[in-house]
RNA sequence: GGUCCGGUAGCUCAGUUGGAUAGAGCAACUGCCUUCUAAGCAGUAGGUCAUUGGUUCGAAUCCAAUCCGGAUCACCA
């Protein structure tokens, strides 16, 4: 049990005793204590002072004798101020708990609960390469995936990859065009810039020729419908469709391209998946349940032989199921992918990762999928994040006004052997070393800079201004773990094998000794980490592990400007401070690990 | 136009189930490396929490209206 938790459990059996009712555990408001009175944790009182007819200065005061005197080894004092009851917890309950989790690699790690989450996350186009919005997209379902790990979840991270549609066909098109046979191989592109870059000429052509038609006299509209390039296009998807074998196996071909370019990317990120879906596969899934839908008379149909939902009992309008043609829509594909999912994997918890342009869909996703009643559709979330900008708006492929992952990813990597040898720190490395180093520094810079702001959130991405490796970076976070790991070496420990840090503290030391500031302020922030993973996992949200780890390592740095471990001013304040330094380690680990964000021993 | 999301320091962001004098980082300025890593620490300065009204012991947080920005309302995915 948290000490948070403990308290509240304290101050629920002291109300007891004031009051004639049952006071609820969720209306006792405890917050930390501000740093300019005395005390850890704060109850405010304001919200009893009615029901027991109390004011607040007084029933602070009562509420505070019944804590100090009956759980005189918690507590230590207390004080009232206005209507808030400040209390500090003793200093052995925070010894205590330092001793007990100092070298517990498990710390904060939940039990197993049984439920089954499902993360959909990545879902990229394959025809062009990925660009920073989609690494956002990743590092969030990734990230959310091992925090649902963490609080007790099996966790299944699936992607479907968008491999089929219009926009393959006009990079197909274009390379038929323009490439003279030239492969990823042929020229030393990575495979996914490769059929990217047909994508972006395939606009340029079409664009062109639109020009050149209106330049005849005829209208924009009419040109879009009359340039060559396009139509050719639209007959390839008609051709994909009927399963025409030169086109299939093009499609094939480009697609492996891009796929080989996106696993080098995806390997060098961390991203992985338990199970990926094809729309190439799944485009046809929807069928069946548009015909139970009709019988059940969810779903009906219009003289044009187009099937639709009436959802404005629901507060949005008809939206439609199934073409007159009777081929399936973008929502269609998805209802038959969440049943596919079901049928598969049998989720508890199904969350999709995409950006919130898509708000719109997922609310009728799941409003169908309830409607369906497809099991476990309440669990049905749309993690809806924000998209990245740039300075001059928004990132547009065809446009070319892209921040472009891969090229991203050098820069950060460049930028962090940049600045390490500027720091020339690193004497004795290995050049593979040293790379690594680079891509640890680099890759995690990345990854903290998208995932420290709130997912739903819009943000801003200045290129020009590349990413800082001061303040509020993973770099300063690994900077604290790379502090505490060069302590452990110049002690000679390696991780818990010392029998320094695993002594148990004298009776004397406990007795005597008290805490000092720094110290426990670290500690008392440590002990957080577990109520900061259950709040991550409810809210969805990363960024909370980001803030926290960032709070951790810079009461860290604080602590460790102030105090010297190697030469403490005594021994057991040494014992203390390695088990503190220890437990620091592990949660500054854990904590990025959680990020995706591996720490350096050294840097 | 309907719906949804956002507006907090010059910039990027925390803080919102209502709690004490609104916090960080960057940028600027001042100090601190004979002592475990100065990629750091300590400090100064920077605010009409978009605006107006309301709810109450108490509002950045809740409600209403207004202004600004964005997304969406496709037989595209």
């Amino acid at each position: 049990m948290t000490v948070i938790q403990q308290i509240e459990l304290f101050a629920q059996e002291a109300l007891a005793d004031l009051s004639q009712h049952k006071i609820e555990k969720g209306d006792i408001l405890i917050s930390e204590t501000k740093p300019e009175f005395e005390g850890d944790y704060t109850i405010v009182l304001f919200s009893f002072v009615k029901e027991l007819k109390k004011s607040p200065e007084i029933l602070g005061k009562e509420l505070g004798d019944i804590l100090v005197q009956q759980y005189a080894q918690f507590f230590s004092s207390y004080n009232v101020i206005k209507g808030f009851l400040n209390l500090s917890v003793a200093d052995n309950v925070w010894a205590d708990f330092l001793h007990q989790n100092f070298n517990n690699e498990n710390f904060g790690k939940k039990e197993k609960n049984g439920k089954k989450v499902m993360v959909e996350y990545s879902s990229p186009n394959t025809n062009k390469p990925l660009h920073l919005g989609h690494l956002r997209n990743n590092f969030l379902g990734w990230s959310i995936g091992e925090i649902y790990k963490i609080n007790g979840y099996d966790i299944i991270k699936t992607c479907i990859a968008n491999d089929r549609g219009i926009h393959i066909c006009k990079s197909m098109i274009a390379w038929q065009l323009f490439a003279k046979g030239a492969t990823p191989q042929s020229t030393g592109i990575k495979g996914d810039h490769f059929v990217g870059d047909y994508y972006v000429l395939f606009n340029v052509a079409y664009k062109n020729q639109i020009e050149e038609i209106k330049s005849g006299g005829v209208s924009e509209e009419d040109a879009e419908k009359l340039a060559p390039i396009m139509n050719d296009a639209k007959q390839m998807l008609v051709d994909w469709e009927a399963g025409k074998p030169d086109v299939i196996e093009l499609w094939k071909t480009m697609n492996n391209w891009v796929y080989a370019g996106f696993d080098e990317t995806y390997k060098r990120i961390g991203t992985d998946f338990d199970k990926v879906y094809y729309e190439s596969n799944t485009y046809i899934l929807g069928k069946e349940l548009v015909k139970t839908g009709l019988a059940r008379h969810i779903f009906f149909e219009k003289e044009d032989r187009s099937i639709w939902i009436d959802l404005t009992n629901d507060g949005l309008d008809e939206k439609i199921v199934q073409r007159k043609d009777g081929t399936a829509v973008y929502i269609t594909q998805d209802i038959g992918l969440a049943i596919k999912k079901w049928e598969e994997y049998n989720p508890d918890i199904s969350i999709y990762v995409v950006g919130d342009e898509q708000n719109y869909h997922f609310k009728v996703l799941k409003l169908i999928c309830q409607k369906l009643a497809i099991p476990s559709a309440d669990n049905i979330f749309h993690l809806s994040y924000g998209m990245v900008e740039l300075p001059t708006g928004r990132m547009k492929t065809r446009e070319g006004s892209v921040v472009d992952a891969d090229d991203m990813l050098d820069e950060m990597h460049l930028e962090a052997s940049k600045k390490t040898k500027e720091q020339g720190k690193t004497e004795g490395f290995s050049e593979t070393e040293l790379h690594e180093l680079y891509e640890t520094l680099g890759v995690g810079g990345l990854k903290f800079f998208l995932l420290r702001v709130d997912p739903k959130k819009r943000m801003l991405f200045n290129p020009e201004e590349s990413i800082d490796l001061h303040g509020y970076t993973a770099t300063f976070v690994q900077y604290a773990y790379a502090r505490i790991r060069s302590i452990f070496r110049k002690e000679s420990i390696l991780n818990g094998e010392s029998p320094m840090v695993n002594q148990e503290p004298s009776s004397e030391f406990r007795t005597l000794s008290s805490l000092l500031p720094l110290e426990k302020e670290l500690i008392v922030i440590i002990e957080k980490f577990p109520g900061m993973l259950s709040q991550a996992c409810a809210e969805m949200n990363p960024s909370v592990m980001a803030n926290y780890v960032y709070n951790v390592a810079k009461t860290f740095n604080s602590f460790y400007a102030e105090h010297s471990v190697s030469n403490a001013e005594n021994e057991e304040k040494k014992i203390l401070r390695l088990q503190l330094c220890n437990l620091t380690a592990i949660t500054i680990r854990k904590t990025m690990a959680l990020l995706g964000i591996r720490v350096p021993e050294r840097m």
